[in-house]
DNA sequence: TATGGTTGTCTATATCAATAGACATTTAGA
DNA sequence: TCTAAATGTCTATTGATATAGACAACCATA
């Protein structure tokens, strides 16, 4: 484990960050070795806090189901994954991921018309005020809960892409079936910020959380837009790569 | 502003919940018509908290020079920046952002000579223990630091970086000098964790802020590897656009 | 089966975080 | 120049966070 000095009276208690800190070096490999979590009394040291901070951090950990500690033996890394994701002219959730997890899924969580702000206006080059069609999705790998995406479509071109959506659970399907063959992406803007209320819910995440935002647009091969959309992922699930 | 509800006993003090919430509005231009932040009773009343809660958030943002408090009037919003910057095959620091800033400047840090890792040198297609040249910058925008980078060269062919880099204050002027005329960025890898003691003190962050985290591998034009490096971006200062 | 190493539980105490209320001070504007 | 609205400061109290120490319960293994 790396430097080990801790902030204190900074409004983030030190459980708080020894968990996350922990979490890290699972996700790094640090524990590989032996499968396991250094012993509580050796954390605390190396920390240089009481070991029942320590404990509060993994009760933290083994709640998000991250470890699980066994009486008289230690505590044990049961689980430890950050999904690479891909970002290129082609990206799409599953296929990128698909081949790291056993099983990815996408539910439909809502759907709404509504008309077109001057934001998505000016990303999907329409007039303000023209109808779009809005889905609320939930990607899952492995039935745990990695990105939450809020995307919006011309309505007049994708108008029932909501029902087709729900019944294949792909976009890339849904697009095939209203007329658009093939898409790709436009530009990806990719930043980071604290979860919200509903990130902690929708992605089941812990307050304090860190959430990855890509904000894309996605274009087909006339360079017409057809979709915009904004995905929120857990940021300690996933990590994405850019390849030129 | 929006979804108020606040979530508690969670390790993360309420004062710097609201303080990130804060601090995201005002990225976000939601007080640009007064530049004021609302009163304090008014956040009080809308985040369900004591106006001491708010107090202790706002003197927090004071702390990072973001809000200045004057009795009688209210609470200025001094700074709001999100600088964009681009990832693309010709991705360098000063460019991406010259037009955003008045003045951009990398400043050298550290440097070292050492041997490859195995994990450099898959990265850098070398072989384990060849001589790498290590270089520690600090990029800055408008004199506030942006993103803190450690850099490795095959010392073989760029022995001499750090001293070219420290004269000119730039890797692309650099590699001209040592007959890299071009080069391309190979592949991007970006994830988020939270800051920890170094990215407090070289980004001027306050604990529990977010460092976005790019690695990423450039090569000259015939392919061969000739940088991997490992940026930590203050993720309320940046976005990431990726341009397909 | 005895022992060392580990997690689980309990009590007590000190400090930080948050609430509550009161009042002072400053500013802008009527 | 008075008033409303805003920030600044103080005291008091409660609950969460962190430390300290002791001991029980459990596991692997010699």
């Amino acid at each position: 484990m790396a430097g080990q000095k801790i902030q204190r009276q900074t409004g983030v208690a030190l459980w708080r960050q020894i968990a996350d800190r922990i979490r890290t070096s699972i996700n790094h490999g640090d524990f590989d070795e032996t499968g396991m979590v250094p012993p509580e009394t050796t954390l605390a040291l190396q920390f240089g806090v009481n070991r029942h901070t320590i404990r509060s951090a993994l009760a933290a950990l083994a709640q998000e189901g991250i470890v699980r500690a066994v009486q008289g033996r230690g505590t044990l890394i049961e689980r430890k994954e950050r999904l690479s994701f891909p970002i290129s002219k082609r990206t799409r959730f599953s296929q990128g991921i698909g081949d790291q997890v056993r099983e990815t899924r996408s539910v439909l969580l809502a759907t709404s018309e509504e008309a077109a702000s001057t934001e998505l206006a000016r990303q999907l080059k329409i007039r303000a005020g023209t109808p779009l069609v809005r889905l609320e999705t939930l990607g899952q790998a492995d039935h745990r809960p990695v990105s939450r995406a809020t995307s919006w479509f011309p309505a007049d071109r994708f108008g029932k892409i909501a029902e087709i959506y729900q019944a294949t659970g792909s976009i890339t399907k849904a697009f095939k079936e209203l007329g658009v063959p093939d898409y790709v992406r436009v530009v990806t803007e990719i930043t980071a910020t604290h979860a919200d209320e509903s990130d902690l819910a929708d992605l089941q995440l812990s307050p304090g959380a860190i959430v990855l935002v890509a904000q894309a647009l996605n274009a087909d091969l006339d360079d017409v837009p057809v979709q915009y959309s904004i995905s929120r992922f857990a940021a300690d699930r996933v990590r994405f790569t850019v390849e030129n």
